[in-house]
DNA sequence: AGCTGATATTAAATCGAACCAATACACTCG
DNA sequence: CGAGTGTATTGGTTCGATTTAATATCAGCT
């Protein structure tokens, strides 16, 4: 039955040493169960750790942190807390940090570089021994990431690819993903569809663009031109629907013919169908519409928004068992197989928002 | 120019002093600003900051805190990540925090009452100075907070008003925000109105209520108690959407009319406009739903849903606040003025879903 | 008796910074 | 001239656990 003591001052190594009769080495050896430990009888044992736990004994986190020179924690940068994607990876790095002695710290940049360049240097200060960086968003500078590196600390990027030869990611195939998304409209009957891109500069928006495409190829479908539109290139996630808001009014305004949009994400969809309501135009029966990321409110909201859902939890649970392998090995082999990326696999989700062309669409001005 | 350096081995305060030619004591005096240091000549003070910075110097973490028995860490353990609620009060305990030298270590319960009780058993190991609980869902013991109390660590409760004479804590004022929101529906002329309640036992709720009740006594306006339905008992925030599509469909089924629906909370209220949806009823033009919280989605949904706003962000504020004035104080007055609950106002937002009342209700089977 | 090796335990060094008590020197003043 | 005060600096201890090297005991063997 371990009892937590209330008395004023900390219970240490000392005080069991002394309450069982051993030296504060013996007592070390064996709450720790260290090898050394192997030659110590059972019956000293007991009695070391009934007294500890008679004590209500918990090491010291700071001193055992000095001498062995390690954190057990583990650092997470996060671009945007009140963006849902990070807060699910966050949930699955949580997840698997749960059952070890590591801890996870979590710091949000607000969107702001500048911010995620101090953490940084905290995070160094603090000396965690891994790091988590999930930003899907902010194109920011790798030098930052360089401390990281000469200090040995394994390193994983969250939802981007980025491009440099010294620290692996883990993203979701966004070709798969824009493959996937095309083919469903083109499978419900829609033949002009409209396409609200991310900005150009995101390699996400490239990537997923490319699988359109690819399936446009593959069924031999003509995309107009003229439907293609995409977001402006300074942003962060909490402005893409005002971003798909502006862009599908353009779209509306053109006067071009379309009966569905594929946008870029799920906030650039929400933005999109206010732009078709406010013209007029329902949801899904005027005008066919679908995401990509399946945020929490996706499923919430009238109609439900199809859209393609990446497994964010399952990547955040991806980042953290690479750090823990990577922390576990650090001893024998240093070497990290760099420049990684890891590709997971997109899964279409068809909601309310989409829906087969029966009839002709009608025309409201 | 503060340089990083990147030697193998770790710069100490040994190293400072080599380089500067005084001893470490007098190094620690000046890079601490401490009182001792008064004497000190701003040469010498030159010189061994300009070594300091030279070298790289960064204090060791691990080593200040063991002598200063102090964490430099303030907990924030939260309910559920995934929900805005929480998020958004952690971005206001994160910008108050940001400046100080304090660190907010977050924890996420995952609804789970156990892993509550967990996180705090690690949070006093990882010896946090102060403790933020964001629990605006969960009915968790007290006594979980006992051995924070005991050991004292000052801490605040957030969104939730404990009943306890031993935990502070902030909250909105839920009965201003009931009245709120009851006022804004009769302005818009509807006279028969819906509520779906939070669970009987939420304190919460039966705030919330209270406002709606005052606000009806004042105008005379009685209420159909055929129309008041409440969620279940045992819930957690995520299935509230459920919650709301449940009863709302009930309250469909009876028959009675009603023009309005005052919901417990947003996603109730998004549970409701999916009831109703399904049902061929419109929003706002066959009935006007409001929420209560404004959770970032319901500014994005088409129609934007019209909610009672509580002020979140400075919710955490105020939270981080509180713990950063018990920590200055600390020494000099250890007594808390316990057993106090600020509450902070609500505001109206009205958007999409409410509408005024000017046809009368179509009646559809 | 002397040696080996396994068993059992501990003294002492270490991690790096903080800080109290001590020292050393230069002054001023009665 | 010795006591007192202010200025400048440092030695040495402390925080609490880990870990290496060392010591002590005893059984078994030649």
């Amino acid at each position: 039955m371990t009892k937590i003591s209330s008395n004023r001052r900390r219970v240490t190594l000392m005080d069991v040493a002394r309450a069982s009769g051993f030296s504060p080495s013996t007592v070390s050896l064996v709450l720790n169960e260290a090898p050394l430990a192997r030659y110590i009888p059972e019956k000293t044992k007991q009695k070391i750790l009934e007294a500890a736990d008679r004590l209500g004994y918990r090491p010291d986190i700071f001193a055992r942190s000095l001498r062995s020179q390690r954190s057990q924690m583990i650092g997470v940068l996060v671009i945007d807390l009140a963006d849902p994607f990070c807060t699910l990876i966050l949930q699955g790095v949580e997840r698997k940090l749960l059952p070890t002695t590591y801890l996870p710290i979590v710091m949000d940049a607000h969107n702001q570089p500048a911010q995620l360049e101090r953490y940084v240097e905290m995070m160094i200060q603090r000396r965690v021994e891994g790091l988590i960086t999930v930003a899907n968003w902010l194109l920011f500078d790798i030098t930052v990431l360089e401390d990281i590196d000469d200090r040995q600390i394994p390193t994983l990027v969250v939802g981007r690819d980025l491009e440099s030869p010294t620290v692996n990611s883990v993203l979701v195939d966004n070709e798969a993903g824009g493959y996937a998304a095309m083919e469903h409209l083109y499978q419900l009957g829609h033949r002009e569809v409209a396409f609200v891109r991310g900005p150009r500069r995101m390699a996400d928006s490239r990537m997923r663009w490319k699988g359109v495409r690819r399936f446009a190829t593959e069924v031999s479908l003509r995309l107009n031109s003229a439907l293609i539109r995409d977001l402006p290139g300074t942003m962060d996630s909490s402005s893409s629907f005002d971003g798909g808001l502006k862009v599908a009014n353009e779209l509306i305004q053109s006067g071009e013919k379309f009966t569905a949009i594929l946008a870029f994400d799920d906030l650039t969809a929400y933005g999109a169908i206010r732009a078709l309501s406010e013209a007029g135009r329902r949801v899904p029966d005027d005008c066919s519409v679908i995401g990509f990321d399946d945020v929490p409110p996706s499923a919430l909201s009238t109609p439900g928004l199809t859209t393609i859902q990446q497994p964010m939890r399952e990547m955040g649970e991806y980042a953290a068992d690479y750090i823990l392998k990577h922390l576990a090995h650090r001893l024998e082999d240093g070497s990290q197989p760099y420049g990684d990326s890891h590709l997971m696999k997109p899964t279409l989700i068809a909601r309310g928002s989409t829906a087969p062309i029966t009839k002709p669409v009608r025309k409201r001005k």
